[in-house]
DNA sequence: GTGAAAGCGCTAACAC
DNA sequence: GTGTTAGCGCTTTCAC
C-alpha cells in the first residue's frame, strides 16, 4: 500500500497504470468507459488503484487532445441587476443539464468592455461565448470574430454572421400598455424608457397608443437602474400634467418609480397605475405587487445553450412574453399570480 | 500572403514559426515576452506572422505545462438573490484585477449540492474554489478535500483546514437592534430569522435586548427569501401583540416584510419600524428606504481572492459591518445615504 | 483484452 | 540570439 498521493498534486495515469500493473491505455479505457473493452477483473484492479491513489484526470491534458473544454463564456452586464442575476441562474441550470460550465464576465453594460471580454474569453479557449449584449446597432461593425461560436442573448436586433435571440419586446410592451388602455381605461400613459436606441419597448408603447387612437404620451428617457426609474417618476409625477398610468421599461426602474410615487403621497394604482417590463421574482413583492410582462427566460436559455453547442446557423429569433397581472395596474388581488 | 488561418481552428506555434522562418522557441519567447531575449527584427517578423495567421495560443497546452488555469471556481446559492448577485459582481471585479476568471456554480443553497459542486470543480482543474457556503456546522465533517485550495466566503464559523471569512454578524445585528432601542426607544423588537442554526443574527439581536434589560422578543424562523419574509411579517403583524419594530435577517426577507406590513395598512416606521441585514443597493429604494447593516463586500472579496491565490493558512476572519441609516427605522430623510 | 507509442500545442532547458 | 528537443498528462491507433 502506497501513501495516498505524493503529498499533493499529480497522481497521473502513469502512476495508476504502474500501481495496477497495466498499461496507460487500459487505465484510459476504464476511466472513459471505452473506446475499447476491458476485462472486468482488470477494470476492478484499475478502479481500485484510482481510489487508493486518489487519481483525478487532468482536464487540460484532455482538453488539449479533444480541443473541447466543456466551458462556455458568459458575458452579462452585472448580476447585481436581479434580472441578469435570475437569467444567470437559469442559464447555469440549462448549461449544467447540457454538461457545460459557465465562465462569467461582467461588461457593466459597456459595449467596449464587452468587445474586450469577447477577446479575453476567446483567449481562454472556451467552447463558445454567450453574450447578453449591451451593444446598439452601431456597435456591430466593430465586432470582430473570435474564431469560436458566439451567440447573442437578450438581443433586440439581428447580428450578421451570428445567432441572436431575445424577447419579443415590441409585442410585449404593446400587450402591457393595451392592458392599461382596455382593462383600466387609461388614456394618458407615460413611458419611462431605457437609454437604448432604438427602443422596442418604446415602439410597442407607441403602437398601443396609436392603435387605440390615443395621443402620444409623455416619455422620460433614463438609465435602466433603480435611480433612473426613481428620478424619472419624480419628474413625471410632479410635472404639470401627471399621467394616469406609467409603463416602465424595466423592473428595476419600476422599483425606483414606486419609491418616487409613494414619496409624493400618491396611491398606486388609484392615483397612478404602473406596469413594468422583465418580470423578476421580486416584482411579486413590491408594494403594490407589480403587473409585468415577463421574459420567457427558461425557453430563451434553452435555445441559447442548445444552439451554441450545436453551432446553429446565424438567425435572429424572438420569444413571446407573458403578461402577469397583479395589482399595480388596478386589477384586484384575487387575480394574484406569481 | 497566406489565407488568414485554415478556415477555422488550429493555427499553432509551429505554423507561426514556419511562416516567420524561426524556431518555435523564439515564437514562444516573443509571445510570452521571455524568458530569453529576441532580436527586435526577429520579434517583428514573428509578430507579423502572428497577426497574418491569426494565431492564438492554446490555453490548454499552456495550462498542461504550468499546471495553472487562471480560473477559480465560485460556488454561490444563486445570483437571483440580489445579495449574491452583487457579491458575484464584486468578486468578479477583484478576480479580474488579479488576472483570474471565475467559473460559476449554483448550489441553490443546498449543502449536498455544494459538496458535489466542489468535486465537479476540482475535476475541471480550477486553481482554487471559492465557496459561498450553505453548510451548517454539522455538514463540515462530510467535507472532503478536493486537493486544491478552497476558501469559504460568507462563512459564520471556522472550517478546520480551510480559510474562511465572513461578516461579523453578531456585532452587526447587535448594532442594528441597538439603534432601534437607543435612538428610537423601541422595547418590543421582533426578529425575522433565517432557517440557519446557529444564527448569529439571532444572537446579536438577543444580546442587544439583554444588554438593555429588555425582555425576549418574538422570533419567527423562516427561509431567507422574499416569501419567507412576507409570511413571517404577516404572522407578526396580525398576531396578538404586534411588535413596535422588527429586525429582519436579510434584505430579501425585509422586502417581503414591507409588502406584508403595507398590505395590513400599517405605516412604516410610525406603526412598526424595520431594520434589516445585508445591504443590497436596492434597499435604498424600497418604500420606505430601509435602514440596514451592510456587509463590507469589497473588503471581503479582496481578502477572499488574495488569500486563495496565495494559499493563506487556515483561519477564520470576521469583517465589521456598517450601519446605514435611512428611514424605515424612524430616522429622518435628511440623513439619507446610499 | 492489452500494450507500445505517436502525438495534442506549448514551454524551457540546453546546446550552439 | 536562436535552434533542438524533451516532456506536461492524456487519448487512441495499431500491433500482438
Amino acid at each position: 500500500m502506497a501513501k495516498p498521493a505524493r503529498s499533493h498534486r499529480s497522481v497521473t495515469l502513469v502512476d495508476v497504470a504502474r500501481y495496477a500493473g497495466v498499461s496507460t491505455a487500459v487505465v484510459s479505457y476504464v476511466v472513459n468507459d471505452g473506446p475499447r473493452p476491458v476485462a472486468p477483473a482488470t477494470a476492478d484492479r484499475v478502479r481500485n488503484a484510482i481510489a487508493v491513489l486518489g487519481y483525478r484526470p487532468n482536464s487540460h491534458a484532455r482538453a488539449l487532445i479533444s480541443g473541447k473544454t466543456g466551458i462556455l463564456g458568459l458575458i452579462h452586464p452585472g448580476t447585481a441587476n436581479p434580472f441578469f442575476g435570475e437569467y444567470n441562474d437559469v442559464l447555469y441550470e440549462v448549461a449544467t443539464r447540457n454538461g457545460v460550465a459557465l465562465l462569467n464576465a461582467n461588461s457593466a453594460g459597456n459595449a467596449d468592455t464587452e468587445r474586450q471580454l469577447i477577446e479575453g474569453l476567446a483567449r481562454r479557449s472556451v467552447d463558445g461565448i454567450l453574450v447578453m449584449t449591451s451593444m446598439s446597432q452601431s456597435d456591430i461593425p466593430q465586432l470582430l470574430d473570435p474564431g469560436i461560436p458566439m451567440l447573442f442573448v437578450d438581443c433586440p436586433f439581428p447580428i450578421p454572421g451570428h445567432r441572436a435571440i431575445g424577447p419579443n419586446s415590441i409585442a410585449g410592451a404593446r400587450q402591457a400598455v393595451e392592458h392599461l388602455i382596455v382593462e383600466h381605461g387609461h388614456r394618458d400613459i407615460a413611458l419611462i424608457a431605457g437609454a437604448a436606441e432604438p427602443e422596442e419597448r418604446e415602439q410597442g408603447w407607441q403602437e398601443a397608443l396609436r392603435a387605440h387612437g390615443l395621443p402620444a404620451g409623455q416619455l422620460v428617457r433614463t438609465n435602466y437602474g433603480l435611480d433612473g426609474g426613481y428620478a424619472a417618476a419624480q419628474t413625471l409625477v410632479s410635472g404639470p400634467d401627471r399621467p394616469g398610468a406609467i409603463f416602465v421599461a424595466s423592473d428595476l426602474q419600476a422599483y425606483g418609480a414606486l419609491h418616487a410615487i409613494h414619496e409624493q403621497g400618491l396611491r398606486i394604482p388609484q392615483d397612478i397605475a404602473v406596469v413594468s417590463f422583465d418580470g423578476n421574482t421580486e416584482s411579486a413583492h413590491t408594494w403594490p405587487p407589480l403587473t409585468i410582462v415577463r421574459q420567457p427566460l427558461v425557453a430563451m436559455a434553452d435555445a441559447a445553450i442548445t444552439d451554441i453547442l450545436r453551432t446553429s446557423p446565424p438567425q435572429h429569433d424572438l420569444f413571446d412574453m407573458e403578461l402577469i397581472i397583479r395589482q399595480s395596474c388596478g386589477c384586484k388581488p384575487a387575480e394574484n399570480s406569481s
